[in-house]
DNA sequence: CTGTATGCAAACATTTTGCATAAGC
DNA sequence: GCTTATGCAAAATGTTTGCATACAG
């Protein structure tokens, strides 16, 4: 279910977007990206900006998550299952673990009649830069 | 900070859009309540419908989150800080409030140095019809 | 050599906006 | 009557796709 069902091939511009999203502790889109590639001499196309960052989150190598504007921003992560902390003056991102809300989420789910449960959650909050 | 800036006039669309809105206890994109007013006789405009919505989330008379493709959708929603369960079947939602996680998201946040922390959190499965 | 990956531009879907007209108060 | 709301169509935005060519294995 969740193994590669197309066994990626290296090349050039993925490495050169999977260095440039490693580069940067903040979720950011497809568009920053680009722009920053093109900035260090990297002339890579849009189209295979938004395919590598998709094919990175299929494998787990990052994290999407949609803005309020509705642009998706990525970010490189962790393996397995993790929240945001985001700054939203800087975009400074921390990776939280949270059982509490794990628990909190299955059993409110549960005492609803819902199985297969699932959550998204963001915090958002201004770090202590701002 | 969070009174209208613009006093709403009342109008047979905005009415229409509310009604309908209230007709269906799921989320719905602005599309959907558009087709649906068309379908029941009104002939709204799509543009209008957007901007109806849009001021009833602004007055707290509707929730918007966004869908996994990046769609809005719009449900009319009690007043208040909580958050929804939804069915990933059927859209069936429900209303929750977690205490417990909003201590959790305020405390972890405090941790790293976070203020004025804010949060968005959905909770989805498969309801007990399914 | 065979088959993915790339790049470009065109296609797409959703949402927003400009402007003339209609309607609320 | 003054001002906000509406409707239409056009523009804007962010993302995806078709197709010919380049490159990895």
């Amino acid at each position: 279910m969740s193994a590669p069902s197309t066994p990626r091939r290296s090349t050039k511009q993925r490495d050169a977007v999977a260095t440039e999203l490693a580069s940067e502790p903040t979720f950011r889109s497809a568009q920053d990206v680009h722009a920053a590639l093109r900035a260090s001499g990297s002339p890579v196309g849009l189209a295979t900006v938004y395919r590598a960052l998709q094919g990175m989150v299929e494998d787990g190598a990052a994290d999407a998550l949609r803005t309020g504007d509705g642009e998706v921003v990525y970010r490189r992560c962790s393996q397995g299952h993790h929240h945001h902390l985001v700054c939203r003056e800087c975009g400074r991102t921390v990776e939280v673990e949270g059982p509490t809300v794990e628990r909190w989420a299955t059993r409110v789910a549960e005492q609803h009649g819902f199985h297969d449960v699932s959550h998204t959650l963001e915090v958002f909050g201004t770090c202590d830069r701002h």
